[in-house]
DNA sequence: AGACTGGAATGCAACGATGTAATCTGCAGT
DNA sequence: ACTGCAGATTACATCGTTGCATTCCAGTCT
């Protein structure tokens, strides 16, 4: 059988509670009791058990990270940084996948203390039907991604001003014809597409709503369906492809070749968000990048905060972004 | 404040043991009563307390999943698998990577019921360097992976006997001079390459060790080098690279191109998981397929019979594979 | 009518850790 | 030697749930 604090005490010839003391350290504690406690909790190989410490704190020292689906690389590589930067502080983390479902995401809010989380961190679905609302009761949460709320905690991408960053520089070397690859009533989406249209209006070049291609979503598969349909459709020539996502551009880059069309020869091709297939496809990547260590580290830390303070008024972290210049672009 | 079975049975009229006995329902209860119960737990919003639970059962509800690196594709598709057939169950899930590392592996095993699961499912590291071995004390353990260790509960697949059917058939369709990309001393590895050996011997072709290219790991960087520095010391012509993994296969594709060998035309490759970007590459990879899916849930089926009986001798469960061909492959 | 049966409901205690308030210890100051 | 006091340690109660043993009750049998 484990051992317990009780038998850690006996064994060290103290109370249980100095025991206690001994582990969490904030009161005093003589220097040879100290030393005898934690020989005994050696000898004893003893573990402190978590759910007897939730019970009574209320805390158990575990966060949930909520992301749409692990499938897809961005948010597996989101995950990866999560998990090390909640290694760093001694927390324990929950997977949650919502798949787009904001009922899911709903159920996670309402649930979170039921699945004895201290706080959740939230990749929102959507704007519209984000279960994070005013006036709704809410768990500590931190949300991060491209929709603002200023109801709660967030780490904010300006997805507008780098895309707008992109494209303008696309127009600077010489890309008339840009295409945008992954249009929806996604909110990110939509934020994208201003930055798209927002760069090609401060050019003069008129914006095409022919050149906007929707697509169900942004995997890969979806985006080289969007724009095989595209290309079909004898569109006229494009000699850049603006994607909303690394993984919308590596289905354009099939799309594209299905079609003869050479990158970046005959077209250029970016994404979106720097994912590590990104930089090994044939051609690489040109795409915008964010330090997503600093984004888990910056929603860890928020959330910490916000359970120690569920008063305190929202924040918000705008990310700063940077553009990866690869070889799936180049100059006209 | 959170409700608790007191407040739902006073609402109810009823004593709190009832409450717990509507929600276990391993006692009869009365239909009327349990009505009045279940209003109450709606009208007070009641959600149970898992740590009070946990304390009091020994059972958390919640187990670990402990892979390499989720930033490989293909592990994280195996997380996404893993969430989903916990959710189906019923069951939470704590993630945790162990980064190739074998400490902290071992950490991983001993502090288990530390991190408050009721066990663990683990692709181990290494064969010679797992912390799983005779005589050690487990928390409920479940490995997944290509290294088979008669001592704990296992999902196994057989990677030589893939490899190997795979290589069978790139013989069949007339490739004689086989590379294999991703050797290393790592157990999969070792296996994959006997698998490629026993094909080339039995259709008596004879093995070539100069074809046999190492990489540090199995990542497309990694694989990329190894097959440029390859192709760099001009080892005369060969029509096929059979690489360990997919994402190598991704690696093998850039080294490739980088060296002007058209594939298929010029080089078949192989892949090894069917991550979901081995669709959508240029060209698509012919891999090996088999249902993480069904890994995930199977997995999850042993873990949770072993956490029911610790005592109950080990299973191994063996994985079918299924080749799948797509075009960066031809015959010859 | 009284004894008996078995299902339904309850009271109590315990899981392990820790906050609170009380007690104890050693030592300085008189 | 005795008081006073601060720091160290302890006893007790409690967090929310559920297993155990007990009690309660309606219905059945003699």
């Amino acid at each position: 059988m484990r051992a317990t604090v009780r038998d850690v005490a006996s064994w060290a010839g103290v109370s249980p509670k100095t025991v206690s003391n001994v582990l969490n350290g904030t009161v005093n504690v003589r220097p040879a009791t100290r030393a005898r406690v934690e020989a005994a909790m050696v000898a004893l190989d003893y573990v402190p058990n978590l759910s007897a410490r939730g019970l009574r704190n209320g805390r158990t020292g575990m966060i949930a990270i909520a992301l749409s689906d692990l499938q897809v690389p961005f948010f597996a590589e989101m995950m990866h940084h999560f998990v090390n930067a909640a290694a760093a502080r001694g927390l324990q983390v929950q997977v949650e996948e919502t798949g787009w479902d904001p009922g899911r995401e709903a159920r996670l809010l309402s649930r979170a203390r039921e699945h004895q989380v201290d706080g959740l961190i939230l990749n929102p679905v959507n704007h519209e039907t984000t279960a994070v609302k005013p006036g709704i009761a809410l768990p500590p949460v931190v949300l991060i991604g491209e929709v603002y709320l200023p109801i709660v905690d967030m780490v904010w991408m300006d997805n507008a001003a780098a895309i707008a960053d992109l494209t303008g520089e696309l127009i600077t070397t010489g890309h008339r014809r840009i295409a945008l690859l992954g249009m929806s009533d996604h909110p990110a989406a939509i934020a994208r597409l201003d930055g798209y249209r927002q760069a090609l209006r401060s050019a003069g070049i008129p914006t095409d709503p022919g050149l906007e291609i929707a697509s169900d979503d942004w995997r890969p598969t979806s985006a080289a369906r969007a724009l095989n349909a595209f290309l079909d459709s004898d569109p006229g020539p494009v000699d850049a492809v603006v994607c909303c996502t690394d993984g919308a551009a590596m289905g354009a880059l099939l799309a594209l070749h299905a079609h003869g069309l050479r990158v970046p020869e005959d077209v250029s091709v970016t994404g979106y968000d720097n994912i590590n297939d990104s930089a090994i496809t044939v051609p690489p990547l040109t795409t915008i990048d964010f330090d997503k260590a600093y984004v888990a580290d910056t929603a860890i830390a928020l959330l910490m905060q916000r359970i120690a303070d569920p008063e305190g008024s929202p924040r918000k972290v705008t990310l700063p972004h940077r553009l990866v210049w690869r070889s799936s672009t180049t100059s006209r």
